[in-house]
RNA sequence: GGCCCGGUGGUCAAGCGGCUAAGACACCGCCCUUUCACGGCGGUAACACGGGUUCGAUUCCCGUCCGGGUCACCA
């Protein structure tokens, strides 16, 4: 066969050739060790928490080395694409500290735009870039077109009909396949020649020349050293509308892109074969490769599966809705992705995340489960450690997109709210009261009036009457002068006079002679006052809420429970 | 079903031929405490199984089992 006529048949229009390309798009000048990664996202919706992980590496990876970390926008399948979905994706990734030297970036109208010498980045945009070592592919005999339609194909794929899969005869389906790729092997210039005339699409696949019972070694950075069949399967490589497949278009950008390490989920570690064998006819160099366990969740049975779009958790919008910080949520991937990084930060605790030194070795093979526990722990941490000010920057943000009602309390008087939130703040042991931005009003909210109500009740075991009098007692006897000794001894001095122990000692050494304890005073104020059976320190929470409003939040519940 | 990857407590995980098998989260108990939240102390709980190799296997090899991934003109 004339494969240079058969090239000039498919790709009239290809004038470049490969060295064009080549000459184009040079080898990058990067200091020694300088790691170039990307992130090649398809724009098919929002970012996966399955995809923070691996930009996250690759991040890091190109950063820590003063290397380049660029965005690729991998929108091949046009059926599948999302509008508006690139520029979310970038929104997103931005909020969670995935930053790109390069690449796909949005312009100041917030459409798409180039930045850097290596692109277009978006793959749509690279036609005549594939179509060129298409067409070389073609010469040197190791690509040609087929005719075949998808609807022809279908009927012979019903394997990959999910319903299917358990009653498929396996054997017979790969034979039939088998003989069907051998099949389209055969043609001549004559018939392509036909098929052009008559206007049918092709798509252009590779012609293997694997022994999938060869096995190539092949190293992983994180997974070590692995063995891969060879591939004899004729994949895709351009579609019949002449865009590339992942595989192909993996190929031709990652190297003229001069991407050095490749990183991506293990889903991929399938296609490898594919890819070592494309590189190879290509005569491009091949890239370090990394495969990231995937992130899993528990099914109804019990058993692991890959965390996928429905699931919780898996949206990376979803998490401000949550109320969690990006900084919660960053250091919870890294805690995941390298096993040393809490030792780490324990020992580091006011460094950023950024300053960890991340480390391929200490990367996980097998996929882990998302654990809502661990995040919320993370978290609860990082708030914890932020200034009263910090705090009131980012929670008043916060609810002023989700909860505004809650917003315009909270920003009414800023000094006030900032009181509460300093409530046992800093220090060596800060109270750890907020896991999320959404604890906050349940917290805190008995502050403000409007959410002020009676939420847990008084303790069991007393009348009404008993609450009433110790209530009367404390209004008589309370001077939002005191100190919180002079205050807490007017309490024990009441919980003396109606029969409460005042010294918790002797009430739990003989209860039995006790109407109650200094406690159960103290929790008939609590609750008149927070609503709460449960509030931080209840001197503090009055020296907040002021004496006018404590007073008027006892008589009222004294008028309730007479 | 073929191929590939994996298998240490409920979860995340140290471990790299010799250890009473770390630590963190979660859970439970005790202490501190007028409640809560912290903090302190302690506890339950693991090398999937069977063969090798070896003086010795969680660690190396093989098999079994289990789990995951993948088998498109999707990425």
């Amino acid at each position: 066969m004339d494969y240079n006529r058969l090239a000039e048949l498919l790709f009239p229009h290809i004038t470049t050739t490969p060295a064009d390309m080549e000459a184009k798009y040079p080898p990058r000048k990067l200091p020694e060790g300088a790691k170039v990664t990307r992130f090649a996202p398809s724009p098919t919706g929002f970012v996966h928490f399955g995809g923070l992980f691996p930009s996250t590496v690759a991040e890091r990876l190109a950063h820590q080395s003063k290397g380049v970390f660029y965005l690729r926008i991998e929108d091949t399948d046009a059926k599948r694409e999302v509008e508006g979905a690139a520029q979310g994706l970038i929104k997103t990734l931005a909020t969670y500290g995935i930053h790109f030297d390069e690449g796909a970036v949005l312009d100041e109208n917030g459409n798409i735009a180039d930045k850097g010498d290596y692109g277009p980045y978006k793959q749509s945009m690279r036609g005549p870039i594939y179509q060129t070592y298409a067409k070389q592919l073609v010469r040197e005999g190791k690509a040609y077109p087929c005719f075949t339609t998808e609807e022809e194909l279908d009927e012979l794929q019903q394997v990959n009909k999910k319903e299917a899969i358990k009653n498929t005869d396996w054997q017979a389906e790969a034979e039939s396949r088998r003989a069907e790729m051998l099949a389209r092997r055969s043609f001549t210039l004559e018939d392509v020649e036909e098929n052009l005339r008559a206007g049918n699409p092709f798509v252009l696949r590779i012609l293997a020349n694997g022994d999938p019972e060869k096995k190539t070694k092949f190293t992983d950075l994180v997974r070590g050293a692995l063995e891969i069949p060879e591939n004899d399967e004729d994949f895709v490589l351009l579609k019949s509308d002449g865009i590339p497949t992942y595989h192909f278009a993996h190929a031709v950008d990652d190297h003229l892109m001069g991407t050095t390490h490749v990183i991506r989920g293990e889903e991929w570690l399938p296609s490898l074969a594919k890819h070592i064998q494309l590189f190879s006819y290509l005569g491009f160099k091949l890239p370090k490769y990394m495969h990231i366990s995937q992130i899993m969740r528990l099914d109804e049975n019990g058993n692991k599966k890959k965390l996928s779009k429905r699931d919780m958790g898996a949206n990376m919008d979803d998490y401000t809705g949550m109320g969690y910080s990006p900084e919660a949520v960053c250091e919870y991937v890294m805690t995941l992705l390298n096993s040393n990084y809490e030792e780490w930060h324990a020992k580091n605790a006011d460094k950023p995340y950024t300053e960890f030194p991340f480390n391929i070795k200490k990367m996980s093979v097998s996929g882990c489960l998302f654990d809502f526990n661990k995040l919320g722990d993370v978290s609860k941490n990082i708030i914890s450690r932020m200034s009263a000010d910090t705090v009131y920057e980012k929670l008043t943000a916060w609810a002023s997109v989700f909860d505004p009602d809650f917003a315009a309390q909270l920003t009414a008087d800023p000094a006030y709210t900032k009181q509460i939130l300093a409530i046992g703040r800093g220090g060596k042991k800060p109270r750890k009261d907020l896991t999320t931005w959404v604890d906050a009003k349940p917290y805190m909210g008995f502050f403000f009036d409007p959410y002020y109500e009676i939420v847990d009740g008084y303790p069991q075991g007393f009348e009404n009457a008993d609450v009433v009098a110790a209530l009367e007692r404390f209004l008589a006897t309370y001077n939002a002068a005191d100190t919180m000794n002079e205050w807490f001894d007017k309490v024990k001095a009441i919980a003396t006079e109606l029969g409460y122990a005042a010294d918790m000692k002797a009430y739990k050494a003989n209860p039995a002679d006790f109407r109650g304890s200094v406690a159960d005073i103290s929790a008939f104020i609590r609750v008149a006052v927070t609503g709460k059976q449960n509030a931080p320190d209840l001197y503090t929470v009055m020296q907040i809420i002021g004496e006018e409003r404590t007073r008027a939040r006892i008589e009222a519940q004294i008028n309730n429970l007479k």
